[in-house]
DNA sequence: AATGTGTCCAACCGCACCTAC
DNA sequence: TGTAGGTGCGGTTGGACACAT
């Protein structure tokens, strides 16, 4: 445990008594430690951080306090795994703010930023990691939309749940004229939103919410890889036209001629699974390594 | 069983912004 | 207006644990 010497309790309203120095603790918090601090907020409330840790006889200094409350005491805060549902707001949330982890956990009751924050340096970076490419890339990012969030799609939907979510919390009324009392499961309004709709490859159609701080979505999609076929719709709030992407037959073919992707060389021993895998993230196998290559990474 | 390596996450740090004086 | 303290945010670190060799 580190220390570092402080000023007593020296509250310029409280400390009459002089300043004396005392240890600052550092590092894990103690149960004692908690309960102090519990006990404290739940009879003072919280805030005025600095003079709450001195008043409540805290050798840490507010920052240390407010960090432990808001990531670990507070009563809503939520623990154990980030479901599926929880990782699909936040892959999208990601895409529209970037590292804006504060204002992506708002829309994840329960969790906290810094939460989030370690879900997408362990889990997300490292998948871009082992593809090679950069999280803010396209690849990355095309690797997301049109296969790492549709298999959650798929996971949340298999669980027998419905995916409906609107993560406009910050409605910009000037681009919505109409109302709709749909509520998301973040307990948010699902609002419309304007949006474009472009050719894409393969001559399908893909659309999307293009607000600047909106984004509402209805997902449906089903997926048969073993039919090589590919089925990718979407309806924004119901209101734009279904997307279908279908692509080819890549079952013939398996090895990758860029390199980029090699079953070969990449899944050694067989394992077609490796990488973004495991329990928090859908499973890609070998078809979707090569749509990932063939339809988007091409020409970048 | 011992050691090495990777993963996860709580906690810390530095900076920017806000507010009161 | 300038300054100091408080607060919030994003980046980083370090230790505990799990797994592989």
């Amino acid at each position: 445990m580190d220390h570092v010497s402080i000023r007593g309790c020296s509250s310029s309203s409280e400390n009459t008594q002089g300043e004396e120095d005392m240890e600052l603790r550092r590092g894990p918090w103690t149960v004692e430690e908690d309960l102090i601090l519990i006990n404290y907020i739940t009879n003072h409330g919280e805030g005025r951080w600095n003079s709450l840790a001195r008043c409540a006889g805290l050798k840490r200094n507010g920052k240390s306090c407010r960090l432990r409350w808001l990531n670990y005491l507070r009563p809503d805060v939520r623990r154990g795994n980030i479901t599926p549902e929880e990782q699909l707001l936040i892959l999208e949330l990601h895409s529209r703010w970037g590292n804006r982890w504060s204002k992506i956990a708002q829309h994840l009751p329960g969790r906290t930023d810094n939460e989030i924050k370690n879900y997408w340096r362990t889990r997300v970076q490292k998948h871009a990691k082992q593809l090679q490419c950069d999280v803010n890339s396209k690849k990355f990012k095309d690797t997301m939309r049109y296969l790492w969030m549709p298999r959650l799609v798929e996971r949340i939907q298999a669980a027998g749940n419905t995916v409906t979510h609107n993560l406009n919390n910050n409605i910009n009324t000037t681009n919505n004229t109409n109302t709709n009392t749909n509520i998301d499961f973040t307990g948010n309004p699902v609002l419309p939103m304007p949006t474009v709709s472009s050719n894409d490859y393969y001559g399908s159609q893909v659309s999307m919410d293009a607000s600047p701080d909106s984004l509402g979505t209805q997902v449906s999609m089903g997926s048969d890889l073993k039919d090589q076929c590919y089925n990718y719709q979407v309806d924004y709030n119901n209101q734009i036209d279904n997307t279908q992407i279908t692509h080819h037959d890549y079952s013939k073919s398996l090895t990758s001629p860029s390199g980029f992707f090699n079953p070969g060389e990449q899944f050694q021993g067989g394992d077609q699974t490796m990488w973004l895998g495991g329990e928090d993230v859908p499973q890609f196998n070998i078809e979707d390594l090569w749509f990932i290559e063939q339809h988007l990474f091409s020409g970048v």
